[in-house]
RNA sequence: GGGCAGUUAGCUCAGAGGGAGAGCGCUUCCUUGACACGGAAGAGGUCGUAGGUUCGAUUCCUAUACUGCCCA
């Protein structure tokens, strides 16, 4: 074995390993209990990212923990169709070809769409391969499956009949890149530098004219009226007047509405209800008409007059010159505002009258609403995300679902040329319900991405068959997931599956932060900081990433990728790597059955299997209540500084020696505790551990189905760890006198060792071989009446003195100045403690155990500033 | 405007109602038979500010400042 662990060696062998042995399939054992994680499906747009490997990170750890705790684990894989992503990513592909998808037609482009999925879904499942994931493959799924479709019709179908999703004319947003309308989620608001342009209309009747502010003022041809607030004093006589609308010249009234805010601007505004959600209501109250004068790609239609064709920005120009040239315009104000810009292509959305399908999203929200006040709401984690998702779907609005698209699930609608009426069905209809004409057309829209994300965690399951899946492995144990997709996704699933399984779809909502680059910005594509998971995996390994990734941060906190702790978690992978060495150097023919606790175990024994018990119970819970970073930390620690710094040196002292049986339960520890680190190791670095493993001596075949590490009551020695703290400590004294007169180890000195009661001296006594074995002393005297003359260097342990008697090496005066300094921070230690015990509140109030334990720091304090000070006196005589 | 996070060692971050922690960096020493991706010993913080609750607050509460995110 070298002495640098080599990932690349390992990782692709032991991952073939684990799919030619089936170990990543769900066992269905009817006598496990099942767990479940359905994975957030990866949008095939691309390649996955830092976030991706974030996200099925956490949720590999969960699964293979819950499979080694012996559940019929089951994570399944799979993919989002990812509407307008893919469909613009191809769009784009094609246009470097010099291709239109107009001009290929519908049908060919869905084939060049499929066959950009099978490229990137391969990709994927590379990638997925490449992280360790331990996903069912058998039971991957697609949005746009046969059967997932089928689930996505039923829904459609259903929520029609039931009168919950309805078509009509509003206001959506529109983007007039992609040409498509998108959800209200899909917009981002940011505020933008504008400016204010206060317009003067003239009075048709020419008595005057009326001041308008407006941000838009390229919408001013499609104006239908000017509104006013019906108690402002400047308006009231204008109202039921007429205004003669500049440019277009139509004539349009000066109406009354509440909504109009009197300190905004003039205190008048221009009404466009065909290009403003505001408007558009106003419009309806008053019977406005409604009049479009943009065409989808946001450019000035024929309703525009001379502006037809202009871009509306353009536009905006124009007209804004061309009212100042006739006298229209006031002034322009800077005005910051928030202009709702295109999630998916960026571009500025336009409030468009458009016909779209909707879903009513009231009566669904308030089943969610309604589960969430009950005993079985779904737990989110941590906690204050549920807030979050209450307070967005008790102000739920509805949602426009119809995107204008090819690349997607079709709208099963079909729309009747002679009557008009629409049939919707679950199979395609050849006639019309109402009127029963063939010459029906199927609605040429699609249905928004997230449609059939909503029923990802049943429809993967076999929905709407009753499947053994189904009732199996739903509701799902878990949903692992970022918190950027809390309302499109995990609320969507909550309502779709109560609405349509009678159920919540997970028990547990596990949210975590997002991925930012070493200078805490998101990591973006278009900022091009993001990380490569290859990349890290290439140069450091998976393990590495995944331990890193994993318990990088709090959770529910952002995560910045910093390569100095990926190289910290790198060198944590090799310093378990070598201490297997060092445990495997050591066996020589000593296998699996050899392993025997049963004999007599030495203090250090017991204290390391006594500290493995607690770590074995600490990262369980840990893991459990998915603090993925404690558990990590605790192994951290508990391997690195317990079992490496002290653990393995102490073993060096049996295995070296002469003694047969010490050296067979050595090696008995060695592997136990070993195997059982690695087994807790597992879930967060699944390659290294199971090659170690199956190098150690093992039973079983693979690392992945060991048996989850249980506390064992009888490795418990109290007594053992209060001994091992004393040697550590003493140990560590003597090293630091050691660095402090710059004597190294590998010059032998005198040790004394002065004990001031029975049992610390009892203590020094069983623990001399680990003492000599880590001080190298010339002779080592355990004793309560020594005394030295000579100038010696000491310390103080609890209950006992340490002296190095270092004739000549030391400098007195140096040392004098060394105690002076302990005796102060000793002297402020007894201060605290003494004005804490002398409160009689204290005393009163504090919890018993508390208080003790005061007591004990003071008579420990006390005595060891005692020795002090007695050594200061010594010197300075 | 509303909400939520964060503010702790030079940097990045954990943590917990009762003696301030880690990683990286820094200083000194050590190539000792697992590991220099290592070992040993150190230096370094009035835990954003002001109040309050409590026997006790860096930890809980309130206010406030700054930073970031979400919603309108």
């Amino acid at each position: 074995m070298p002495t640098k662990y080599d990932p690349k060696s390992v990782e692709s062998k032991r991952y073939q390993f684990w799919l030619d042995n089936d170990l990543f399939k769900a066992s269905e054992d009817q006598n496990s209990e099942p767990f479940c994680i359905v994975m957030p499906p990866p949008n095939v747009t691309g390649m996955l990212h830092m976030g991706h490997a974030l996200d099925f990170t956490l949720q590999d750890i969960l699964i293979r923990m819950k499979r080694m705790q012996g559940y019929d684990t089951l994570w399944l894989p799979g993919m989002d169709h990812a509407g307008i992503a893919t469909q613009a990513k191809v769009e784009e592909k094609l246009r470097k070809e010099g291709i239109n998808r107009h001009d290929l037609g519908r049908e060919a482009f869905l084939e060049k769409t499929w066959a950009w999925k099978e490229h990137f879904a391969s990709i994927i499942r590379e990638q997925w391969s490449k992280m360790g994931f331990s996903i069912d493959y058998s039971r991957e799924r697609f949005t746009m499956d046969e059967g997932l479709s089928r689930a996505v019709r039923k829904v459609f179908v259903d929520l029609y009949n039931k009168g919950l999703i309805y078509r009509g004319k509003y206001i959506i947003n529109w983007d007039p890149v992609a040409r498509t309308a998108i959800s209200d989620i899909e917009v981002i608001y940011k505020e933008v530098k504008g400016a204010l342009y206060h317009l003067r209309y003239p009075l048709s009747d020419g008595s005057g004219f009326i001041e308008v502010a407006t941000t838009r003022p390229e919408t001013m041809l499609g104006d239908t009226a000017v509104a006013v607030h019906p108690e402002d004093e400047r308006y009231k006589d204008l109202i039921g007047k007429t205004i003669t609308l500049p440019i277009a010249g139509r004539e349009i009234p000066i109406i009354a509405d509440d909504y109009v805010d009197p300190e905004f601007g003039s205190g008048a505004v221009k009404i466009t209800p065909a290009h403003d959600p505001n408007d558009f209501e106003v419009g309806k109250r008053h019977n406005l008409p409604q009049i479009l004068v943009m065409d989808e790609s946001g450019k000035m239609n024929e309703l525009a007059s001379k502006y037809q064709g202009m871009d509306r920005f353009e536009c905006r120009k124009q007209i804004i010159k061309d009212l100042e040239e006739a006298g229209y315009l006031i002034k322009i104000e800077e005005h910051v505002h928030s202009v709702g810009h295109s999630e998916r292509s960026g571009a500025v959305v336009e409030p468009y009258l458009s016909t779209q399908w909707f879903v009513k999203m009231k009566p669904l929200a308030e089943k969610a609403i309604q589960l969430q006040k009950s005993e079985d709401k779904v737990r989110f984690v941590p906690e204050r995300f549920e807030k979050l998702y209450v307070d967005w779907i008790e102000n739920i609005r509805d949602w426009c679902i119809s995107r204008q698209l090819w690349w997607g699930h079709r709208i099963p609608a079909w729309h009747c040329k002679n009557c008009g009426e629409i049939t919707v069905s679950m199979e395609d209809p050849s006639s019309c319900s109402k009127c029963g004409s063939s010459n029906i057309l199927q609605d040429e829209d699609v249905l928004d991405t997230w449609f059939s994300s909503a029923l990802w965690p049943f429809s993967t399951m076999g929905w709407p068959e009753k499947t053994a899946d189904l009732s199996r492995y739903y509701p799902n144990n878990v949903l692992v997931t970022g918190h950027d997709i809390i309302y499109p996704w995990v609320a969507r699933m909550i309502f779709t599956a109560l609405e349509f399984t009678g159920e919540k779809p997970f028990k547990d909502v596990i949210i975590h932060g997002l991925v930012r680059d070493a200078e805490g910005i998101k990591m973006s594509k278009s900022l091009g900081n993001g990380v490569d998971p290859l990349e890290v995996i290439d140069q450091y390994g998976a393990d590495t990433m995944r331990f890193m990734i994993s318990t990088g941060s709090t959770p529910g906190q952002d995560l910045r990728f910093r390569w100095e702790r990926l190289e910290s978690a790198r060198n944590f992978i090799n310093k378990i790597w070598n201490a297997s060495r060092f445990v495997l150097m050591n066996l020589d023919d000593f296998g699996v059955n050899d392993i025997d606790l049963s004999g007599s175990l030495n203090t250090a024994d017991q204290w390391i299997l006594t500290r493995l018990q607690e770590t074995i119970n600490y990262v369980t819970h840990q893991l459990e209540e998915y603090h993925f970073n404690e558990a990590g930390k605790a192994l951290y620690e508990f391997i690195w500084d317990e079992f490496c710094d002290w653990y393995i040196e102490f073993a060096k002292l049996s295995l070296y020696g002469d003694d047969s049986n010490a050296k067979k339960t050595t090696r008995s520890v060695l592997c136990y505790v070993l195997d059982r680190i690695l087994r807790l190791l597992h879930p967060f670095m699944p390659f290294v551990t199971e090659e170690i493993w199956q190098n150690l001596p093992h039973e079983g075949k693979s690392i992945m189905i060991a048996k989850w590490p249980e506390f064992v009551e009888r490795f418990q020695f109290p007594e053992a760890v209060e001994q091992m703290n004393l040697y550590m400590e003493v140990i560590r004294s003597v090293r630091n006198i050691r660095a402090e007169v710059n004597v190294p180890l590998s010059k032998k000195v005198n040790i004394f060792i002065r004990p001031d009661n029975e049992k610390t001296l009892n203590y020094m006594r069983r623990g001399e071989m680990w003492i000599r074995q880590q001080c190298n002393p010339e002779n080592l005297i355990i004793g309560s009446d020594i005394s030295i003359s000579e100038k010696a260097m000491t310390a103080v342990v609890t209950g006992a003195e340490i002296l190095l008697p270092l004739a000549g090496l030391i400098d007195i005066d140096q040392e004098v100045e060394r105690l002076k300094k302990e005796l102060k921070t000793l002297n402020a230690e007894v201060e605290r403690v003494q004005k804490k015990l002398s409160n009689q509140e204290f005393i009163n109030k504090a919890p018993a155990h508390v208080v003790e334990e005061e007591r004990k720091k003071e008579k420990d304090y006390l005595e060891k500033r005692e020795k002090v000070k007695a050594r200061l006196a010594q010197l300075q005589s």
